[in-house]
RNA sequence: UGGGGUAUGGGGUAAUUGGCAGCCCUACGGAUUCUGGUUCCGUCAGUCCAGGUUCGAGUCCUGGUACCCCAGCCA
C-alpha cells in the first residue's frame, strides 16, 4: 500500500517522475528543488504547502532545496518581507541549504537576453503597454506583430544596451521575445522579457533601471542554481512551454531544470489572496498580518497552531492536480492531535459563577480552610508530573456548568445533583441566589469530605467532572474566543468579493479567572483550558491567551442539533 | 470564444498501471474514562454522464457535462 507509514504522497505523481528520471539517469540522478518566493508580502497557510512539498520531495531523495527570493519586481518588494519569510520558513521547521536571490542573476540574464537579440530571437517594442495588450489578441483570436518585429539585431543591441543605460524613461520601451503572436497559447504571443522601471531594488540599489519578468527570470535562474525539478502551482502550467522555450534557445551550462505543477492549498472559511489579506489589516479588521484570525503563517503561529500539525497536515492532503479547498476542520483535527499530546493541563474559567460551599470548615482562627490537590499536568505523559490547586469553599465554575432547569441529556450541576469539582470532592448543589433580573448569580452546595480527592468510598458515581477555580487564590485573565474570519465555506462564491462574507463577529474577549499555576505558562506557550479548548499565551502580553481551538464538544453538539429540531418543528 | 488542466462516499486521498474500490476526516451507534476531551470497537456511504472494447474497466476508446487556469510591462 502507497501509505504504509500514514503518509500520503509516498507515491505521488512528482515522486513518480522524478523516480523515473533517477531511473532514466537524467541530472545523474541529482534532485534540487526551490522554494521562490516574492518578497512582497507574508506567508500564508497555501504557502505552507509549497514549502513541504518542495523541501519534502528534496528530502525524500535525498536532495537539496534552497530558498529563491524571486525579487525581480523592486516596487512590490522589500527586505522587512524578506526577514519575515525567512522567519516563517525557520517556524515550519525546515532550513534552506542556501538563501538566494533572483537579483543576484540580473548580469547572467542581462547577457542571455543580448544573445537571444543576436539570434533574432527577441526584439525592442516601443509601443506602450496598452498597445501592446490590444495587439496580443484573445481567445480564439490571433494577436497582431508589433511594427518593431523585424528590428535589425544591431538596432536592437542599440536600444537594450541604451534601455540598461538608462537613457529611457519607465514604460518606453520593452524587450519582447519574439515567438509566435498567433499561438493558441497567450503566454507565448511573444513576451515581455524586460520593462524599465528606474526604482530602487532592496538588493542591487539603483545599479538597474531595467528588470527581467518572471517567465524571464524563472528558469533561468533554476538552471543557474541547478535546480532540476521545479515545483510549482497549477496556474504556472501554461507557462511550462515558455520555461522551456527559453531554456532551450540558450547555451546552459548545466542540464535543463524540468518544471512541474501541484495544485495550490486552499482551506473553507478563508481567504490567501494576498491583495485582500492586505486590506483586512489596511481597514483595520483584523489588528495586523500576526492576527490570529489571519491565515498567515505569523497569525496561525501567534494562534497557537504548532508547526508540526501543519506539517502534518499538508503532507496528509498529499501531492495532486486537482484543485481543492480542503475543510478547516481538518487542519483543526491535526492541531487537537498533536495539542492533545503536548499541551499541559490548566484550569481556567472563562465565564464565572460563584459557587458557595455552605458546609466548608473554618479552621480554628475562625478562618475558612484551605486544601491543595495535585492535578496531574498532562494525562498523555504522566512524566510532566502534577501541580498543586488551592480549594476552598467560595469557587467560580463555568457558567454553562449550572442549569436550574437542566434540559434533557445535561450532566452537570443542578438543584439537588451531585458532581465532581475535578481532583477535589463530590458537591450537590442546594440553592441558588438571584439578581433583580432573575438571573443566578451565586448556587450554593455542600460537599461530602468522605470524596476528599474526588473518589466516593461507597463507590456512587457521578455523570460528570467539572473544572473549578478558588475565588481568593484566581489569577485575573483575558481570553480571547476566535470564530470563523468567514461565514461562508467559500467566501465570495456569490457576489465575487470575498469581504462581502466577513464575519462581524469572528472575535470575543472575555475576563477569566485561572487557577494559580497558569501564570507559569510561557509566552506563546499552549495549553489545555480544562473542558474548553487549546489556549495560547499570548508571546507579548502576559494575561492575554487565543483560543487556539476547541475540544470536540458532544454536549454543544447535541445542543444544536436540538436547535435545529426545534426550527425544524416549528416551521412544520 | 481558442488553448491548457481536473473529475473516485458529505469532504479529502489511494488502487501493484486492465484483476475483490482501500485509507483519513466528518456524521452516526457502542465501550472505556475523575475532561461530554483522549483511546478503543462498529455503522452508513463512492468511480461525472452516455456509449464501446474486454472473461473482466476507476484504469483503454468515442462522444458529452461540470469546475479551475491563461488575453500584466504581477509572481
Amino acid at each position: 500500500m502507497a501509505n504504509a507509514e500514514g503518509t500520503s504522497g509516498a507515491g505521488d505523481f512528482i515522486s513518480d517522475a522524478i523516480g523515473h528520471d533517477i531511473d532514466g539517469g537524467v541530472y545523474k540522478g541529482r534532485v534540487q528543488t526551490r522554494f521562490p518566493p516574492e518578497p512582497n508580502g507574508y506567508l500564508h497557510i497555501g504557502h505552507a504547502k509549497a514549502i513541504t512539498v518542495d523541501f519534502g520531495t528534496a528530502e525524500k531523495f535525498g536532495g537539496v532545496c534552497n530558498v529563491r527570493l524571486d525579487d525581480t519586481n523592486p516596487v512590490a518588494e522589500n527586505p522587512e518581507f524578506v526577514q519575515s519569510i525567512l522567519d516563517d520558513i525557520a517556524w515550519l521547521g525546515y532550513e534552506p541549504a542556501a538563501v538566494l536571490h533572483a537579483s543576484g542573476y540580473f548580469e547572467q540574464l542581462y547577457q542571455w537576453a543580448r544573445y537571444l537579440i543576436e539570434q533574432g530571437l527577441a526584439y525592442v517594442d516601443d509601443q506602450d503597454n496598452e498597445t501592446i495588450s490590444a495587439q496580443r489578441g484573445g481567445y480564439g483570436r490571433p494577436g497582431v506583430e508589433s511594427p518593431f518585429r523585424d528590428r535589425s539585431v544591431e538596432e536592437n543591441l542599440d536600444l537594450f544596451t541604451r534601455m540598461r543605460a538608462g537613457e529611457f524613461p519607465d514604460g518606453s520601451r520593452v524587450l519582447r521575445a519574439k515567438i509566435d503572436m498567433a499561438s493558441d497559447n497567450m503566454v507565448l504571443r511573444d513576451p515581455v522579457m524586460y520593462r524599465i522601471r528606474h526604482a530602487e531594488h532592496h538588493q542591487t540599489g539603483m545599479q538597474w533601471p531595467i528588470y527581467p519578468t518572471y517567465d524571464w527570470a524563472h528558469g533561468q535562474s533554476d538552471a543557474i542554481e541547478g535546480v532540476t525539478h521545479s515545483l510549482c502551482t497549477l496556474e504556472f502550467d501554461t507557462h511550462r512551454p515558455l520555461y522551456d522555450w527559453y531554456l532551450n534557445h540558450l547555451p546552459l551550462p548545466t542540464e535543463k531544470p524540468r518544471q512541474i505543477e501541484f495544485a495550490r492549498l486552499e482551506l473553507t472559511y478563508t481567504i490567501t489572496s494576498k491583495r485582500r489579506l492586505a486590506r483586512l489589516v489596511r481597514d483595520g479588521i483584523v489588528d495586523g498580518w500576526d492576527d490570529p484570525r489571519m491565515p498567515t503563517l505569523r497569525g496561525l503561529r501567534r494562534r497557537g497552531y504548532p508547526a508540526k500539525a501543519v506539517r502534518d497536515f499538508c503532507a496528509y492532503l498529499g501531492t495532486t492536480r486537482t484543485n481543492a479547498r480542503h475543510n478547516i476542520e481538518e487542519l483543526e483535527s491535526f492541531v487537537r492531535r498533536e495539542l492533545n499530546t503536548t499541551s499541559r493541563r490548566r484550569m481556567v474559567v472563562t465565564r464565572p459563577l460563584h459557587l458557595v460551599i455552605d458546609n466548608w470548615p473554618t479552621d480554628e482562627n475562625g478562618s475558612p480552610v484551605v486544601e491543595y490537590f495535585p492535578l496531574t499536568n498532562n494525562p498523555e505523559n504522566p512524566d510532566e508530573g502534577t501541580r498543586l490547586a488551592a480549594f476552598t469553599g467560595d469557587l467560580f465554575i463555568e457558567q454553562e456548568d449550572f442549569a436550574e432547569t437542566p434540559p434533557p441529556k445535561f450532566f452537570r450541576l443542578a438543584p439537588g445533583r451531585e458532581v465532581r469539582l475535578r481532583g477535589a470532592y463530590l458537591v450537590t448543589a442546594t440553592g441558588v441566589v438571584k439578581d433583580e433580573n432573575g438571573q443566578v448569580v451565586e448556587v450554593h452546595a455542600t460537599y461530602d469530605p468522605a470524596t476528599r480527592g474526588g473518589d466516593a468510598p461507597d463507590g456512587r458515581k457521578v455523570k460528570s467532572t467539572m473544572h473549578w477555580v478558588s475565588v481568593p487564590h484566581a489569577v485575573d485573565l483575558d481570553v480571547a474566543l476566535y470564530d470563523r474570519l468567514f461565514t461562508t465555506p467559500n467566501p465570495g462564491e456569490s457576489t465575487g468579493e470575498p469581504l462581502d462574507d466577513l464575519n462581524p463577529d469572528s472575535r470575543e474577549l472575555l475576563s477569566a479567572k485561572g487557577e494559580a499555576a497558569i501564570t507559569d505558562v510561557e509566552p506563546g506557550q499552549v495549553v489545555q483550558f480544562e473542558r474548553l479548548g487549546y489556549f495560547a499565551a499570548d508571546p507579548d502580553r502576559p494575561g492575554l491567551f487565543h483560543r487556539t481551538v476547541g475540544l470536540r464538544d458532544e454536549w454543544a453538539a447535541l445542543q444544536r442539533k436540538a436547535a435545529k429540531g426545534a426550527r425544524a418543528a416549528k416551521r412544520a
